[in-house]
RNA sequence: GUGGGCGUAGCUCAGUUGGUAGAGCACUGGAUUGUGACUCCAGAGGUCGCGGGUUCAAACCCCGUCGCUCACCCCA
């Protein structure tokens, strides 16, 4: 039989590696948490059209990234291409947005079917959060303010740079694509081909060009930030003037723009050049049509979503590595329940530690072994002569001539929690 | 969706003009019948990604396919 294996793009993530996603899933939540933001979990599937409505029907990742399919009832369903959708469908469905100020985080698994390259993959995981109906720019700063805590947090501050932007109100954005399709099309031969097909799909997303000619051409284009209406202009002015205040570094990007519809006024995003050609850790922008186009009562919202299998690639470059051992490793040359006893006492009487039984059992030199290769720091010993005199022999591991200490089983628990207190530092 | 590179042991990789498979690390056992990390000895482990073709003979050449990877595109 052919071995089988995991769906194109969707990785295993092996017990080697989980303890660095929940390490990180704690830190996260912790800062979430500093900021009275509180945790909302929504399914992985919905209705189709919570996406196509949401992110644009017209986008790349409603047109051709999408899992989407008709279950047994004819319904058409999609697993979550991204997360801020299906956490406004649950607002309004549960009427959370009746007084002004939610603010929710998520996190967990995404679904796009893109060709998988460096910092892309088609399931992929991540942590965002939203607030919804406060339209003040010091709801966008302090958003910023949470995500630089993040970098802080987790030692990365110096590998991204922030960039923002505005992309103005959608009447802004109307009268200014229309201006730049007014610009484009009398020059419409000199652009590239991928260039020409966004003229009329996103032809904002021009201004990403890399072609050397399309980038010239769009040096003269007229700029979206003539075109903003003054109170996008003045709420553009107060967020930068904040972070100014603040002193937090930016650059304003002009041709920062959306791949999602929903977005409008302030955008912004972490890039770095440590990732390749996936250099967006983390992005965001404010969406304040979003839930009346779900159908809630019109209310603002802003938020940001962070690609977990990036961040962690930064990290781990940084030098993050977590793991998880067992403090200590039970050998035994004595028959299994009695050694099981053992270990439950033990369990029962040190609170959180982590303790392996030697189950596979062999010779006092396999368990040894195997106990070095655990990574325990200490190993107990209990054979025929330690169970005769009540004793268990304690070992320090990974200490060459380290002494081996012989102590009573009634005195045990004790030294245990004082050993698994020093291990707190670790 | 388009293009480049790559698939040989658990991992990293050798493998000559085609002649039926190798190393290091890891693993198991022993040297040491109650003690790991060092050393020595031995062992186990592979339908050479999968399918087809050419050939007396294919890991090697050809076609297809799946996967990985990098870039385009897109985005977190």
């Amino acid at each position: 039989m052919d071995k089988i294996q995991s769906i194109r793009g969707m990785h295993d993530i092996l017990p080697e590696r989980t303890p660095l996603w929940r390490d990180l899933e704690t830190r996260l939540g912790a800062i979430f948490a500093s900021y009275d933001f509180h945790e909302i979990r929504t399914p992985l599937l919905e209705q189709a059209e919570v996406f196509t409505r949401a992110i644009g029907q017209a986008t790349d990742v409603v047109e051709k990234e999408m899992y989407a399919f008709a279950d047994r009832n004819g319904d058409m369903l999609s697993l979550r291409p991204e997360g801020t959708a299906g956490v406004v469908r649950a607002a309004i469905q549960h009427s959370l947005l009746q007084t002004p100020g939610l603010k929710v985080w998520y996190q967990g698994p995404m679904f796009r079917h893109e060709r998988p390259q460096k910092g892309r993959q088609r399931q992929f995981h991540q942590f965002g959060a939203e607030v919804f109906g406060l339209e003040q720019p010091v709801a966008d700063v302090e958003l910023i303010l949470m995500v630089e805590r993040i970098w802080a947090e987790l030692g990365l501050s110096n590998s991204v740079r922030l960039e923002i932007n505005t992309l103005g109100d959608r009447e802004d954005r109307d009268r200014y694509r229309q201006r730049l399709v007014e610009y484009l099309n009398p020059h419409r031969d000199a652009l590239d081909a991928d260039s020409q097909r966004r003229l009329g799909t996103n032809p904002l997303r021009i201004f990403d060009s890399k072609n050397p000619e399309t980038q010239a051409l769009m040096q003269g284009a007229p700029r979206l930030t003539d075109a903003l209406g003054d109170d996008a202009r003045a709420h553009f002015d107060a967020v930068c003037g904040m972070l100014d205040s603040l002193g937090l570094d930016y650059t304003v990007n002009p041709g920062l723009v959306r791949g999602l519809d929903y977005y409008c006024r302030t955008v912004f995003e972490w890039v770095t050049d440590e990732l390749g050609a996936q250099g967006t850790v983390c992005a965001g922008g404010r969406y304040d049509d979003l839930v009346a186009i779900q159908g809630g009562k019109p209310t603002s919202g802003i938020g940001f979503a962070l690609g977990v299998e990036r961040l962690l690639a930064l990290a781990e470059a940084a030098g993050l590595r977590i793991a998880q051992a067992p403090q200590v490793y039970l050998v035994s040359q004595v028959k299994p329940e009695i050694m099981m006893g053992l270990a439950e006492s033990l369990r029962n009487q040190v609170p959180g530690l982590r303790l392996a039984a030697s189950l596979a059992g062999g010779s006092f030199k396999a368990q040894f072994k195997r106990a070095d290769r655990s990574g325990a720091a200490y190993a107990l010993v209990l054979g025929e002569d330690e169970l005769a005199e009540g004793s268990v022999q304690i070992k320090r591991l990974r200490e060459p001539g380290a002494e081996q200490e012989r102590i009573e089983v009634d005195h045990l628990p004790s030294k245990l929690a004082s050993l698994v207190s020093t291990f707190a530092d670790d």
